[in-house]
DNA sequence: GATAGTTATGACAGCGCTGTCAATGTATCT
DNA sequence: AGATACATTGACAGCGCTGTCATAACTATC
């Protein structure tokens, strides 16, 4: 049978209200009463029922994951860092994927929410940008926090990553590498981050004073098929650029493949940078050098702003992670600086 | 304030217990007083505390996933379907990935379960088979339902898809393509689906009458790079196999790489079988013929399974879920018939 | 119309915990 | 020492629901 706090608080001669104290952590409780009440726990090997708790103070110790994100590998890794927080606090996730293509996600969150009483919602792109969810959230009451939103709310926290610093980055290793003719593959246009990125490529180029080619951009919308037409494209210039950043690793993988069937050797002949770290930038011959976004991180952060949230009175600020330049095989300079 | 069962009584005209009994579909009911206490609650808009259900149930109305599983793609699809199963319940899905890599996944699945009461547990591969892990299940009498497992356990159902019969069609599927050199790269070593799928290869062959070359039989282990391995192998031979059969999409993925390297066009040249339908499959060109598992199904099956579980005099089988035999680009006839 | 059998309903306790508030113990200050 | 503050503890109700069991309202039977 299951051992209550009633058990625990016989053994260790405490009622149960003082047990209560010791497990959750409160003030006021004597040195020696804490210490026997935890020998006494331990010994029993009790831990608490989290319906019971929940019933009584109205919390659930438990945060939802929401998304609609079609992307696994980003789910997985939000999901991994939210987990680690909830872990560390003894709380649960639970995780309801959606689908706005019904274009009624509202509604469904609603419906979720209702029966499910959680503590807090985490909320990834595209559904932090979802004006229903959002108000369903506010009207429900309960926390959120967004996970790269595009907009930012009055008084909510939210967690992201620097887009343009990473893409600047990116550029500028490459600049460093000695490329000067660098062309850039466009995310899709509704996205967020496909502005972002590309500002951060701009910014490189000029404060290392190169003219940016206008035949160097290329549209391109995150799959694998719109980076090969770009690679196409910009392949098939006069003077093709000697690098090319993709704005995600599809688009990336598909430069690669392109270069391949043209015998462009990469990275010999041809620099690609990549955007994410997805798993594909492993498997790619050669491996792609790539921006890895704090994915894990942030999913960890907005847990724990559910779970500890910062006191009201303090500023309620957006968080930054930080991401990572990681540099593999798809880019070298040896060709360029010998030219 | 949340309206609660008291309220939906107060205006139904009846006791909490009936609209309990209403709520929970319990006989003996009349009429009348179904559909007054129906829309009662619809007025309302009435939905149950699920802590308190919980605790006066002792139901929690949660369902775990345990997961130790390197690929986002397969416990994604995992996810959805047990997602789907748990919503139509009114059932809820915690996740908890574990690491089997420090060796104690039993200890921490006792603590995770300890704490938390879920009404049942899915276990996917390697878990499924973690002789730590099962006893502790059974030793807190947790129901469990094993996906895709390798060892078979009295007295439980598992869910699982018919790997040799699958692979056999894939092989069937080249032979009847005109194919007649087949190779084959096999799994890793250590992994159940392994064996199965190449005695579905052996068994297609066998039963067209053509004999298995020893030297088209390529150990892999899964991995890209062990696909690229094998393909160098098996395509530097005198007289190389006109179609290969890789056991993941991933080592097929590879074969692709290889095939464009040496000029060799895929299907034209070559034809290139898959296993798993993952998302690299349809971002290769040419995209790749494969095999869909049955993930999203197994995940629905193992949480209605715990959600709804047979009758005890039932028998437990292990249900067995369809597979799909995914054509696309990299496998085609046209040349092998001309020759 | 009286009896038994069945169906429909409600009263009430209690699931295991925490919040509130009152009671006690201990330290500090005049 | 007595008063005041504060730290420590416990009694008790009650969170929102369901299980149990008693009761009421029917139906069927002779």
């Amino acid at each position: 049978m299951k051992t209550t706090i009633t058990d625990v608080a016989r053994l260790a001669n405490v009622s149960m209200k003082t047990v209560s104290r010791v497990l959750n952590n409160e003030p006021n409780v004597a040195k020696k009463t804490r210490e026997r009440v935890l020998s006494a726990a331990k010994e029993l090997r009790y831990s608490p029922n989290l319906a019971a708790k929940g019933l009584a103070s109205s919390k659930s110790y438990l945060i939802a994951l929401l998304y609609d994100n079609p992307s696994p590998n980003y789910i997985a890794n939000i999901q991994k860092g939210a987990i680690k927080a909830c872990r560390d606090n003894n709380y649960y996730l639970v995780i309801e994927p959606l689908s706005m293509v019904n274009a009624n996600a509202g509604n469904e969150v609603e419906k979720l929410l209702e029966r499910l009483p959680v503590d807090g919602v985490i909320l990834t792109p595209p559904l932090c940008d979802d004006k229903d969810v959002l108000s369903i959230l506010r009207s429900l009451n309960i926390p959120y926090v967004p996970v790269a939103p595009t907009i930012e709310i009055n008084g909510v926290s939210s967690v992201k990553m620097d887009d343009v610093q990473a893409s600047f980055e990116m550029t500028e290793y490459l600049i460093k590498r000695g490329h000067k003719k660098i062309g850039f593959i466009k995310g899709h246009r509704g996205h967020s981050a496909t502005a972002l990125r590309y500002k951060g490529y701009e910014l490189a180029m000029e404060k290392f004073n190169l003219k940016i080619d206008k035949n160097f951009i290329v549209e391109g919308d995150f799959s694998f098929k719109s980076g090969v037409e770009a690679a196409e494209n910009l392949l098939g210039l006069n003077e093709p650029p000697t690098a090319i950043f993709a704005s995600n690793d599809d688009m990336a993988a598909g430069v690669v493949s392109v270069a391949s069937r043209l015998g462009l050797e990469v990275p010999t002949k041809l620099s690609v940078g990549g955007f994410d770290d997805t798993p594909l930038a492993q498997i790619l011959f050669p491996q792609l050098t790539t921006v890895k976004q704090p994915i894990y991180e942030m999913g960890q952060m907005a847990a724990n702003l559910l779970i500890n949230p910062p006191a009201k009175d303090d500023v309620l600020p957006s968080y930054h992670l930080d991401h990572k330049l990681i540099i593999r095989e798809s880019t070298d300079n040896q060709n360029i600086l010998d030219n």
